[in-house]
RNA sequence: CGGGACGUAGCGCAGCCUGGUUAGCGCACUUGACUGGGGGUCAAGGGGUCGGAGGUUCAAAUCCUCUCGUCCCGACCA
């Protein structure tokens, strides 16, 4: 049991922050709202962003950049965006000691000035379509943060493109909440609840939203990711047209879809126990550390060492450059470096010792579940592999099955009320309410609709308005 | 932005109510010894503008005002 880490039962809030700062995942910074990423939270994120990366890059998309700092007026352009990000938005109005004659927004999402520049780079039909990416930063003025959910800055990924039709980008809207889903469930060993939003949950200027929703240990929901449907309100108000086949005059459709640093925080929250951070090997920045431990120097120097050495460099090449690390903190005590490796979330230890090393085996410990067993030492690099797959499997098994397991259906209010009241969790219900009749059940129960989950075709009776043909909902309390 | 809690060494805290020696404790850190397979033992050390700014007072960590920040609960959001 971890001692300077909170227990989860006891109090989620400071746990979930005392296994960031056990794994050094990130601290506080001098602004208010914002966070220093350390640096294995960020070689976490580095590990996320690669695996989104090839995938959006082997579904023909394209990295670019664009800038920080937005004219105000772009975000004027668009009504319901303005009116949904003006109040998170930092503004910058001097500069070069002069105040500006307009100010600049920093961007807290980049649709206005991307849909500025396809105005300008499509004309005609054989423009399209446009399939960019951008990796960058964005801020948006929280008034409650918390490290990695939500902070005023953060780091994300925004896809925009830009389609003759409207079917294409639908298409692609699905298409890439599909690819989230993908990487979230066989990566991040997330399992992922993908499904459409309810009106009151939607993108400011989206026709449509689509998110992918996971449960956190304590079932609250955490929207880790979304694809939106922009239709032609960004052509519109940018002027994204173009003329068809026909040489008519159309505008274009447009989507946006982003993932950020915010998967940091679902990684924490779905996998990681009261002794600290679990990461799930596939995603792990490092995978195995090989800890050779006596308090003989001389056997460490001749012999401990140097076989750590070997089974690095061996399980380096088969797993992955840098993805194996010797732990040589040999002014730590075992219990030291136990624990500090424990908190760090590294999936699989592999340790050495005299008893081990004349039996030529390591010793084994999973994070995952504290199994120990020996590895003799010609089978580490078949057997290795294996055992961190089974981890990686037993962490989304073990998280889908949480996620059954406290998830209700709701047939009225009454039984609605009462799941919300105990302990909570996501409900099914038929839903066939609006913004309004959210708001009143958020007001009753804390609870929202997380998402229309795609894939659920059946219709029923709406649990709140007794309508029937209702589309199936899942609610939550969410973060 | 509303309600609550808090800010004293790197971390966790005591001291504050009732102002008055040189501001203390645990952990961590440094050095040495004994140790060493799940957070050791002993000894000797280093480290503080008591979050910041004003004020009251002979005297402020302590009382007053303002301010900044963190955490929790709400409203708003990736």
């Amino acid at each position: 049991m971890a001692r300077n880490i909170a227990s989860r039962e006891k109090d989620y809030s400071q746990w979930y922050l005392d296994v960031i700062k056990a794994a050094e995942l990130a601290d506080y910074a001098p602004v208010r709202g914002c966070m220093i990423i350390r640096p294995d939270g960020y070689a976490l994120w580095e590990s996320i962003q690669k695996h989104f990366d090839e995938a959006f890059k082997d579904t023909g998309h394209v990295n670019a950049y664009f800038p920080l700092l937005i004219p105000i007026s772009f975000l004027e352009k668009e009504a319901e965006h303005v009116e949904g990000f003006a109040p998170e938005c930092a503004v910058v109005t001097h500069a070069g000691g002069e105040e500006l004659e307009e100010p600049l927004v920093i961007r807290p999402t980049s649709e206005t000035v991307i849909g500025h520049m396809y105005s300008k780079w499509v004309q005609s039909w054989r423009d399209l379509p446009i399939l960019i990416n951008q990796w960058c930063n964005v801020m948006r003025w929280e008034k409650r943060s918390r490290l990695f959910l939500r902070t005023s800055e953060f780091l994300w990924q925004e896809g925009h493109t830009a389609h003759a039709t409207r079917e294409e980008a639908v298409e692609e809207t699905l298409k890439m909440l599909d690819i989230y889903r993908d990487i979230m469930e066989n990566i991040l060993a997330l399992p992922v609840l993908a499904g459409e939003k309810s009106e009151g949950e939607r993108f400011p200027g989206a026709d449509n939203t689509y998110a992918c929703e996971t449960m956190m240990s304590d079932r609250k929901a955490l929207q880790a990711g979304t694809s939106h449907f922009l239709g032609q309100n960004f052509a519109k108000a940018f002027d994204i047209s173009f003329q068809n086949r026909d040489g008519e005059l159309e505008h274009a459709w447009t989507t946006s879809w982003g993932v950020s640093t915010r998967l940091i925080g679902a990684i924490v929250m779905t996998h990681s126990d009261d002794d600290g951070l679990v990461i799930p090997p596939r995603v792990a920045p490092v995978k195995v550390v090989v800890l050779p431990i006596s308090p003989d120097r001389d056997l460490v120097d001749s012999k401990l060492m140097p076989k750590s050495s070997e089974i690095a460099e061996t399980l380096n090449a088969i797993l992955g450059k840098r993805s194996v690390k010797v732990d040589t903190r040999f002014h730590m005590r075992p219990g030291d470096r136990f624990f500090a490796n424990i908190q760090k979330g590294i999936p699989l230890r592999l340790e050495l010792g005299e008893k081990e090393y004349q039996r030529e085996v390591f010793q084994a410990v999973r994070r995952d579940n504290g199994e120990r067993f020996d590895i003799p030492w010609d089978q580490a690099a078949v057997k290795v592999p294996e055992i961190l797959e089974d981890i990686q499997h037993n962490l989304y098994n073990r998280a889908l099955e949480f996620r059954k397991q406290n998830t209700f259906k709701a047939g009225n209010f009454e039984e609605f009320k009462d799941i919300f009241a105990g302990k909570g969790g996501f409900v099914e219900a038929f839903f066939a309410g609006g913004k309004e009749e959210e708001k009143l059940i958020k007001e009753e129960t804390g609870a929202t609709v997380r998402c229309f989950p795609l894939e659920r075709e059946e219709t029923g009776t709406c649990f709140f308005t007794g309508k029937p043909g209702a589309k199936l909902a899942v609610f939550a309390k969410s973060y």
